[in-house]
DNA sequence: CGGCCCCTTGAACTGTGTCAATTTTCGTGG
DNA sequence: CCACGAAAATTGACACAGTTCAAGGGGCCG
């Protein structure tokens, strides 16, 4: 496994701003959970009793309808944070996590944290910021989903995955984790098969490679085309092929 | 106006728990701004320099895309907040604020609410929570705009309105403030021929009544029914008529 | 080697957006 | 009070993106 480690708390935004001696003190605070592959974290509708940070590895979190159907949220890879619902008591977690590879990561219990908030008001105001943030950001990519046409969804959604989890080679840049089209379909709130025709398509215009359960970018400045509704028309004349770098 | 008066600080979220005292200071640190309909409190990318509560009217909040697309978020009542982002420094507005019926705000310069996070530890808590519980209803916003279809999403908005800013009459449900095809169809994520479609069918089937700029739910338990997908797929028959009051 | 899962491809259907034309409603000013 | 104009709403025809369903190929692991 390539992917990089996280084990710095001071860089997490949550316990931005403690001192060393305080870090150490929240360190002590969690424990450490080993998840392998498939295996889950914790499941949707479940008491949320712990707050996650992933200190390497990636988690899926998906919401599952009271219809069945299912949509991925997002991706949590090193470094981030899942289930700020743990913050407070007697919660719910609104999505089940589940490690796409294997993931270690550090879990504060609930009542811990509501300890750490009353101490440390730094935390409280570190953590305010975060859904915050979040928040501003929840409307865009509903407007997104509402209003844009699906190419443009899932080029989107590739490319949010190639900065969270992408690893260059020499190819291009390559996903790093199992991404089967059928999450990459769940991710763009399509079906699997509309996703097999785009990647076909984009594959003939030498924008993607793609394999079972993996996917390499080969000409983003493509996909960011298509994405922004440059190019999404024409399925024909594929108008673009990798020239230079130009990234 | 029928609509509401809200004008008791303590009810709010944002300062609940704190002593008469304090909220007396808190109240000082408001200025109450007075809007005309279709008045705007302030504008999506301007600095965020105040949060607001509504006392009295409605204001509607909407986000508009790179490329023009119009989103209509939520729209706000008495005892709301809105422009939680202003309670961080150098933030800008993710959305506009237009009032829909003549509306008074109190509004809250952002130095003041830093102070006031910093002084009374308890409105940080209360604020840490509202983004937090928002958030969490923001994936299964996505998941139903993902994949539900539209009568489905326009009759979820309706019954959502219906409970914010219903009003009962001798014919049902009213919506209290004028809410336009238009409006419907932003809030939905859809045109507004096909909620137009959609409203002369229900009207039809006896589930809605409609006019200019106005909406009265006469049946919500068959909008439930096709919100729910039970009898979304039949635009034909009409299945279910106002029977007896079952609220 | 066998079976499972992932992926692909084709064909048919359909929900929804697009566009143009008309009607209805309301507010305004003569 | 009526007439006018603007805005909102309706309606029909049409196109097409995307889903649905069915069938088949191919790779990976036990």
């Amino acid at each position: 496994m390539t992917a990089p480690e996280h084990d710095d708390l001071g860089a997490c935004p949550l316990f931005a701003g403690l001192a060393a001696a305080e870090l150490a003190a929240v360190a002590a605070g969690a424990v450490e959970r080993r998840l392998r592959p498939r295996e889950l974290l914790f499941l949707q509708g479940d008491p949320a009793l712990e707050l996650g940070i992933v200190v390497a590895g990636r988690l899926k979190l998906n919401q599952i309808g009271a219809d069945g159907q299912e949509l991925i949220v997002r991706y949590v890879g090193p470094g981030e944070i899942c289930a700020l619902v743990a913050l407070f008591a007697d919660q719910l977690y609104p999505v089940s996590a589940e490690a796409v590879v294997a993931t270690r990561v550090r879990c504060w219990p609930q009542p811990a944290l509501e300890r750490l908030m009353l101490e440390h008001p730094r935390v409280a105001l570190n953590a305010l910021r975060i859904p915050s943030e979040r928040m501003q950001e929840s409307p865009e990519r509903l407007r997104v989903v509402a209003t844009d046409r699906v190419a443009q969804r899932v080029a989107r959604s590739l490319l949010r995955l190639a900065r969270k989890a992408g690893r260059r080679s020499e190819q291009g840049v390559e996903i790093d984790m199992p991404l089967s089209r059928e999450d990459l379909a769940r991710l763009a709130g399509t079906t699997v098969f509309t996703v097999s025709r785009l990647m076909a398509d984009w594959e003939a215009a030498g924008l993607v490679a793609g394999g079972r359960e993996r996917v390499v970018i080969r000409y983003p400045h493509g996909l960011v085309a298509i994405a922004e509704d440059l190019a999404a028309r024409q399925r024909d004349e594929p108008e673009a092929g990798p020239r230079g770098r130009e990234d």
